[in-house]
DNA sequence: CCTTACGCCATTTTT
DNA sequence: TGGCGTAAGG
C-alpha cells in the first residue's frame, strides 16, 4: 500500500486521498490523469472498501482496459484477479458498457426484452432510411443523416418522442420519424448507442428502488475525461451519485473537443455548482513535453475565453524551438516531413517517433504517398474501420440474425447477399405476415409459394438460415463463422464482386485477410461456452467499433511503440504522446476549419483541438502549412494559421522553404 | 432483379 | 478527386 504513492507529486497525492464527498481533478496534458485514477481505485481498495463498491467508468475500450491492467498491477501480489483471493473487482468500464449492464437486468421495466441486440451506427441510418421511405419522403431534401443526427442529439438530451414538443413544421416532420423509428427500434428488439444511456437513465428516474439499489453497490463513482460527457451520461453519473456523492470526476477542460457530438463542456465548468462542497485540485505539472511546447501550448489556450484559468509547469529542459515550415501545396509540404523523418532517423529516432496529425483525413493521401514514395512504414488510425467493412459486416448480420430473428436490419443487410434473386418484394411480403420472427416468416413464405422461382430461392434461403441457426450453440463462434462462409459461398461472392467492378474494388484478397482477422477474434471466445459464446461476442463487438477494435484483438502486445509512423486526425490523437509531432496544414479554413470560423464557441474548441495536438510532442513539434492546397479537385489558396501568430515567437523558427513567389507562379500542378 | 451511368457531396467521431 | 446513392435500361 506504501507503493500507492510512490511514483505521486503532492497534487496527485491529494487527489487519490480524499475518499469521501465530491472532488474535481482539472489535470492538465502530461500531468499523469490516469495514473491518478488508477492510484485512487487502489487506494480506495487498500483502504478496504469493497471492490464491488467501485465504479469507474471511461469512454473508450482502450481506457477502460487501460485503467483495468494498472489497478491489477497496483494490487498485485497482495491481490490477484485469478487467485480469488479479492471478491469481485471494480466495475471498469465504458459508459455504453456500464449501462449495457444494467439494461440486461432492468430492462424489462420498459417492455423490452433482456435480450435484445444494440444497432451500430450503420443499422441506425438504415432504419431511418427506411422509415423516411415509408413516410414518403424526399431523402435529398431531408439528409437521413442529419435525421440521425437530429434523434441522437434529442436523445442526448433525454426527449423521447412522448415528452418531445415539435413546434414548427420541421421538428414536427422530425417528431413523426423519431416515433415511428423508436417503434421499428422496439420491433427488432433493438436499442441504438444513445438508447444504451438514455434508457438508463428513464429507468433510474422513474423506477426509484432500482436507482438506490444500484446507488448502493456504487458508492464511490470515478469519471475519466470529465469534459467530454453529454448531458445524459451527465445525468447519469449525477442520479448515480446523488445518494453518497463520493464522486471523482477528472479531466481538462481544455481539452474537451467533442462538442459536435453533444459533449457539453459545462458539466466540468459547473462541476462546483452541482456539487458546492467540491474539492477541487489541479494537476498542473507537466511530466511529458519540454518547455517550450508547454510555453505554446499556454499561449495559444490563453486566447479563450472559457476556461479554468490554471499554469502548466514542467521541470523538463527548454527543448529545441518550434519548427514552422511553409510549403508551396501539399506535396511539397509531404515531401518536407518525410525528408525531416529520414533527417532526424539519421540521428537519434526510431521510426515509431513519429506522429504526423491533421485536422481532416483527406490530409492524409498526399502524406501517405510521399511515404510510400520514400518506402517509410506508416500507419493510419481512423478512416475506415474494421468493422464498418462490408464482409465484415455481412458476416456479422448472420449471425445477429441468429442471435435475433428479428433483427430486420441485419436480415434486410443479407436476403440478397450473396445473390439470391430476392429483394424488395420479397422483403415487402415478409413484413406483412406480420410475423416477427423473420426465419419463420420465411418458412411461411417459402410453403405459400413453392412452385414459383421466387419459392425455390426462398425454401433454399429458409434452409441455410435454419440450417445455421440450429447450430449456434453446438459448436464454436469461430466455427460457427466459417460455416457461415461456407454455406453462403462468401468467398464465391466476393470474388465476383472484386472481378464485376473496377479496380477500387478488387481487393478480394484484403477483404479474405479482415475475414480471417474476425475468425482470429472469434476464436476468443471459444472458451466462452458456445451457449453464450455467440451473445458474448456480438455485444463486445459492437461496443468495440473504432480504432482499438484491431490492436485489441490482434496484436494488444504491440500498443506500445510499433515500428511505423502514425497518421492521424487529431482527435484521434488524443490520450497519445509522441517524441516528434507534426502537425500538417495548420492553415486557416482547415485549421481552424473554415465551417468554425464565424462561431465563437466552435473556434474555441479549434483552438483546443490545437492545443491537444500541440501537447501530444514530448520532445520536438513541428508545423507545416501550405500556400496552396488541392482538395476535392480544385485548388485552396489559404493563409497560415491564427494559430501561429499566437504561439510566442521565440519559441518559434521557420525552416528555410526553399521557394520565392516568382518560383511559385512557375510550379506546375 | 442486376448492372451501369451520372450527379452530388466532402470536418472531427471515444460508443 | 472519389465514394455513394439514385435513376434508368437489360
Amino acid at each position: 500500500m506504501s507503493d500507492i504513492f510512490k511514483n505521486l507529486n503532492p497534487k496527485q497525492i491529494e487527489a487519490v486521498k480524499i475518499i469521501s464527498g465530491p472532488v474535481l481533478v482539472i489535470s492538465g496534458p502530461g500531468s499523469g490523469k490516469t495514473r491518478c485514477l488508477t492510484h485512487r481505485v487502489a487506494f480506495l481498495i487498500s483502504e478496504n472498501i469493497k471492490p464491488a463498491n467501485i465504479l469507474a467508468i471511461t469512454f473508450t475500450n482502450k481506457a477502460a482496459n487501460e485503467v483495468k491492467e494498472r489497478v491489477q498491477a497496483l494490487l498485485s501480489p497482495s491481490f490477484s484477479a485469478d487467485s480469488g483471493r479479492l471478491s469481485a473487482w471494480p466495475t471498469i468500464g465504458t459508459f455504453h458498457s456500464v449501462c449495457l449492464r444494467i439494461l440486461r437486468r432492468e430492462i424489462s421495466l420498459l417492455n423490452y426484452k433482456p435480450s435484445f441486440t444494440i444497432f451500430d451506427e450503420y443499422d441506425r441510418l438504415a432504419l431511418i432510411k427506411k422509415v423516411m421511405a415509408r413516410q414518403k419522403l424526399d431523402l435529398k431534401q431531408y439528409n437521413p443523416q442529419m435525421i440521425v443526427r437530429k434523434i441522437s442529439k434529442l436523445k442526448t438530451e433525454l426527449l423521447y418522442p412522448e415528452n418531445y414538443k415539435p413546434n414548427d413544421f420541421f421538428s414536427r416532420l422530425l417528431a413523426r420519424i423519431y416515433e415511428n423509428y423508436q417503434t421499428e427500434l422496439k420491433n427488432a428488439n433493438a436499442l441504438d448507442f444513445d438508447d444504451l444511456i438514455a434508457l438508463t437513465v428513464k429507468i433510474f428516474k422513474h423506477n426509484p428502488q432500482v436507482l438506490e439499489k444500484y446507488q448502493d453497490i456504487w458508492k464511490y463513482i470515478l469519471v475519466d475525461e470529465y469534459q467530454d460527457t453529454s448531458f445524459d451520461q451527465y445525468s447519469l453519473i449525477k442520479l448515480l451519485s446523488q445518494k453518497y456523492k463520493n464522486i471523482f470526476a477528472i479531466g481538462d477542460d481544455a481539452q474537451s473537443i467533442y462538442a459536435f457530438r453533444e459533449a457539453d463542456i459545462r458539466n466540468i465548468l459547473n462541476f462546483q455548482k452541482d456539487y458546492p462542497e467540491a474539492k477541487v485540485i489541479f494537476l498542473e505539472q507537466n511530466y511529458r513535453s519540454t518547455k517550450n511546447i508547454l510555453a505554446v501550448a499556454q499561449n495559444i489556450i490563453s486566447n479563450n475565453q472559457s476556461q479554468v484559468p490554471k499554469t502548466l509547469w514542467t521541470e523538463n529542459g527548454r527543448g529545441e524551438r518550434i519548427l514552422v515550415k511553409e510549403a508551396l501545396n501539399e506535396r511539397d509540404e509531404a515531401d518536407f516531413i518525410t525528408l525531416k523523418i529520414e533527417e532526424l532517423m539519421q540521428k537519434n529516432h526510431n521510426i515509431g517517433d513519429f506522429a504526423i496529425l491533421y485536422r481532416t483525413h483527406a490530409q492524409s493521401r498526399a502524406i501517405e504517398e510521399s511515404f510510400i514514395s520514400c518506402g517509410l512504414p506508416y500507419q493510419i488510425i481512423g478512416g475506415i474501420k474494421f468493422y464498418e467493412r462490408k464482409e465484415i459486416k455481412d458476416i456479422l448480420a448472420y449471425m445477429r440474425l441468429a442471435a435475433n430473428p428479428s433483427d430486420l436490419v441485419s436480415f434486410e443487410r443479407i436476403i440478397n447477399i450473396p445473390t439470391r434473386g430476392l429483394g424488395q418484394t420479397v422483403l415487402a411480403k415478409i413484413t406483412n405476415t406480420h410475423e416477427k420472427n423473420l426465419i419463420k416468416a420465411l418458412d411461411i413464405l417459402a410453403k405459400e409459394n413453392t412452385k414459383t422461382k421466387q419459392g425455390r430461392a426462398l425454401k433454399e434461403f429458409y434452409e441455410l438460415l435454419y440450417d445455421l441457426i440450429n447450430k449456434k450453440t453446438d459448436i464454436s463462434v469461430a466455427s460457427f463463422i466459417k460455416n457461415i462462409i461456407k454455406k453462403t459461398d462468401y468467398e464465391e461472392y466476393l470474388k465476383g464482386l472484386s472481378a464485376s467492378k473496377n479496380d477500387a474494388y478488387s481487393n478480394f484478397e484484403e477483404r479474405m485477410e479482415n475475414l480471417k482477422e474476425l475468425l482470429t477474434v472469434a476464436k476468443k471466445y471459444d472458451n466462452v461456452g458456445s451457449e453464450r459464446g455467440l451473445d458474448n461476442f456480438l455485444e463486445e463487438i459492437t461496443l468495440l467499433q473504432g480504432v482499438d477494435s484491431l490492436t485489441l484483438s490482434a496484436n494488444a502486445n504491440k500498443v506500445g511503440v510499433p515500428d511505423k509512423a502514425t497518421l492521424m486526425s487529431i482527435h484521434s490523437s488524443k490520450g497519445l504522446e509522441f517524441p516528434v509531432v507534426f502537425i500538417a496544414g495548420i492553415e486557416e479554413g482547415l485549421f481552424p476549419h473554415s465551417r468554425s470560423t464565424f462561431n465563437p464557441q466552435e473556434l474555441e474548441e479549434e483552438r483546443r483541438l490545437c492545443y491537444v495536438a500541440v501537447t501530444r510532442a514530448k520532445e520536438k513539434l513541428i508545423l507545416s502549412y501550405a500556400r496552396r492546397r488541392n482538395i476535392f479537385g480544385s485548388t485552396q489558396r489559404n493563409l497560415p494559421s491564427r494559430f501561429i501568430g499566437e504561439m510566442p515567437q521565440d519559441t518559434i523558427e521557420y525552416a528555410a522553404s526553399g521557394i520565392d513567389d516568382d518560383y511559385e507562379e512557375k510550379i506546375y500542378y
